[in-house]
DNA sequence: AGGACCGGGATCTGCCATATTT
DNA sequence: AAATATGGCAGATCCCGGTCCT
């Protein structure tokens, strides 16, 4: 096994020899030391054998305008090989609509994409207009995100991923949504994407569910980032949830693949820190445990909201005579920015809005809604 | 008509560590 | 040993408006 690459380089050598191939590969493909020295001094460069960078490489890149001290600190290896597509794939790149700056940018940020070869990328390419139907939206997409892309250059793979998904049941909308959102979702194994509806899948049934499959497909259409995250994260929350909200069983499955989903791929740590703040604030507000879980049912991304964040939300609120009680009825005030929150209670306050007796709901409306209404309460009263 | 209820849209990559391949 | 492939992680909301209900 191990002595495969080496003779490999022999041949080449060989051939570079023979053939008159071109300098830099005989260069690079003579690395190995010990095949070297099968070679008499007089034929050898007089500088040590590493690997040199390829120059043309290097003016290619500068020319396209592409960051090459970023690339290169991104991926070192790249600009060691002998043979790159650089000029075929920002030709194919251009072909579909991508202008020079976001050929650019794609390179920089993920240099290994000049390796792939023209034939790959358009295979490649294919197999997303699948999903897509323009190629400007997978520009975009790779645009945002070009290891979405380019990270592996498993083609198969991405074909079975596509099979697997729509043997879910997911629609090519669902598709299109999770390789809009979730680029990344499709250059995982396909063992991984299995692995996780697996898990999800189980869930359900230890939950007592009777349909596995429609959980997970319900899950992953609800939350097109699950798919993305490793299933300890997941499980974690689950667990997390589960033993915070103490619910039956069947509670718990239905909140999961409902309002909870959301809050699924939610990091660990924050999941955690997030909890215990709105805890410990609540409880200090003297509400009762029941509160606290009936605010997380009711608005599972509060767990979402950061510690400082939720405390100032909670404070404005609080400050202008609303009660906890109050916000757990109408969790969803608890969406809006603190600074939106602020400046809708000033304007309330300026027209003597009673929050006793109007209720809060008012704060949860769009900005086009919330100022008819100011308007139509600041307006000197008719008959 | 007016408010409540509810769900959806934007966006979430870019980096690091480890496994696998060459 | 070097390069590539793959998995995993951190970070932590805000807003809009259709439709239903009264």
């Amino acid at each position: 096994m191990a002595a495969v690459p080496g003779v490999r380089a022999f041949l080449s050598l060989h051939r570079s020899v023979s053939f008159g191939l071109i300098q830099v590969q005989l260069r690079l493909t003579c690395h190995p030391v010990k095949l070297c020295s099968t070679v008499t001094e007089s034929d050898m460069p007089p500088k040590p054998p590493v690997n040199p960078e390829n120059e043309s490489l290097l003016d290619n890149l500068n020319l396209m305008g592409v960051d090459v001290k970023k690339a290169h600190q991104r991926q070192p290896g790249v600009f060691r090989k002998s043979f790159t597509n650089e000029q075929g794939v920002a030709q194919f790149l251009q072909g579909k609509g991508a202008c020079r700056k976001v050929i650019a940018s794609i390179i920089s940020r993920y240099p290994r994409a000049i390796t792939r070869s023209t034939d790959h990328l358009e295979k490649r390419w294919q197999l997303w207009r699948n999903i897509f139907t323009t190629d400007a939206e997978i520009v975009s997409i790779m645009d945002r995100s070009p290891e979405s892309f380019f990270r592996t250059s498993d083609n198969e793979n991405l074909e079975k991923n596509i099979a697997f998904l729509i043997s879910l049941g997911l629609s090519t909308k669902d598709l299109h949504r999770l390789l809009t959102t979730a680029p990344r979702t499709f250059s995982n194994s396909v063992e991984l994407n299995k692995q996780m509806v697996e898990f999800l899948g189980d869930v359900c049934t230890e939950l007592g569910g009777k349909n596995p499959e429609q959980f997970a497909k319900a899950v992953i259409s609800r939350n097109l980032y699950i798919l993305i995250r490793s299933i300890k994260r997941v499980r974690t929350n689950i667990d997390m949830l589960k033993s915070s909200l103490k619910l039956r069983d069947s509670d718990l499955l239905a909140f999961l693949q409902g309002s909870g989903v959301d809050i699924l791929d939610l990091s660990n740590e924050c999941v955690k820190k997030n909890f215990n703040s709105l805890n410990q604030k609540m409880t200090l507000l003297g509400c009762q445990k029941s509160d606290i879980k009936k605010l997380i049912m009711t608005y599972p991304m509060v767990l979402y909201i950061g510690t400082s964040t939720l405390s100032s939300k909670l404070d404005c609120l609080l400050n202008v005579g609303i009660t906890m009680d109050q916000i757990v009825e109408k969790p969803k005030v608890l969406d809006y920015s603190v600074q939106n929150i602020t400046g809708r209670l000033q304007e309330l306050q300026k027209v003597g809005y009673n929050f006793q007796k109007n209720g809060i709901n008012i704060l949860d409306s769009s900005r086009k809604r919330f100022d008819a209404k100011i308007e139509k309460l600041s307006a000197p009263p008719e008959e």
